[in-house]
DNA sequence: CTATAGTGGAACACGATTGTTCCGTTGTGG
DNA sequence: CCACAACGGAACAATCGTGTTCCACTATAG
């Protein structure tokens, strides 16, 4: 068995990309050096997984993406009442944390594949337009609205934690909450 | 009457900073070089009314936080029903557009006197709880979620309009519409 | 034990940005 | 017309981040 094979290299991967969430949420311009400290690894070893600064950066966005894709999956976006279903939706997305933070404030993540619709987008969609059909949600409310404002609560549900010190729970609560209400016919 | 009276001076300063906002809001990492094009100035002359690219930045923080002042005092946030004055500043706010999303997106701006509070702050702060008071606002929201939630539904009607090509008046609707609806008792 | 994968660190070249200086040009008030 | 304020542009040094190369160290599979 090589040390290929025992995840050696994907753990020092995620280690890597982890970092970079890390660190560039706080500092959106810092440098890989900075990025190699706060991984505990060399910077030499950032360019052996990824040659260049944008080809760390595209990985960072293609793995939210699998993120929130299988967050998504996890809500069984399909199953139950609608409504409820959104619920689930909101309580994964919420879980994603700092990951999500990066990708609406970092617009050089959401370089080629975030234009397209991705699959995560599609079932979304189709679950919006479900409860709308079932009369759960406010006629008057567009459906790319409330994609617009289901993503935005949760960052002002972590904004509510971080700039404000809620608990991640009561924030939680709140994001479900008033989502619910602007939902309500 | 010198030059200097005049307003050059001012304007051209006006016209950096105008430009500034204009430039970093499509490329956060734009250098001076580009923000003098924009500007249809020198370099030279951007340095000379900004020593340091850090002075460029906290004079953009600055000119933020002055119209914000400057939008919530044109709300009238202390006359007549709270729910109408809360209306208001959202309308107000709204307007700033571009020199919000830049307070949202980019840390820089925010340095040394975003941390106190400031002035407007105090008018919304106590709006919020008059309007507490009045009962006209759930009372399982707390004052810091109410504000952080109407600062989050500016940002979410802005991208809507860019997102989603929305008129600007569709989005300002959406967004006093949610807000009312989430405030609901 | 030995070969190899994985790593850290030093050193280097390169490019981009920044901050500064100097000089020529423009335009306007007096 | 003259003086001065303001500007643009060229040139320069210094800095910083990036990308690369090379070498030594460690641990582990075989």
């Amino acid at each position: 068995m090589t040390v290929a094979d025992t995840g050696l290299r994907a753990r020092t991967r995620r280690a890597i990309l982890d970092a970079a969430f890390a660190t560039l949420i706080k500092n959106p311009s810092a440098s890989l050096s900075d990025v190699a400290a706060s991984a505990g690894v060399g910077r030499t070893t950032i360019h052996r997984y990824f040659p260049e600064r944008s080809a760390l950066l595209t990985a960072m966005g293609q793995d939210v993406l699998d993120k929130i894709g299988a967050a998504t999956l996890k809500a069984r976006p399909e199953e139950g009442p609608a409504l409820a279903a959104l619920d689930r939706l909101c309580q994964e997305y919420f879980e994603l944390g700092d990951y999500l933070m990066l990708a609406f404030m970092e617009p050089t993540l959401t370089s080629p594949e975030w234009e397209e619709e991705s699959e995560s987008d599609r079932m979304v969609a189709k679950l919006i337009s479900r409860a709308h059909r079932e009369g759960s949600i406010d006629p008057a409310m567009p459906a790319s609205w409330v994609h617009q404002v289901l993503w935005t609560l949760m960052y002002a549900g972590w904004q509510h934690v971080r700039e404000d010190e809620a608990p991640k729970h009561d924030a939680l609560t709140l994001c479900l909450r008033s989502l619910r209400k602007i939902l309500a016919p």
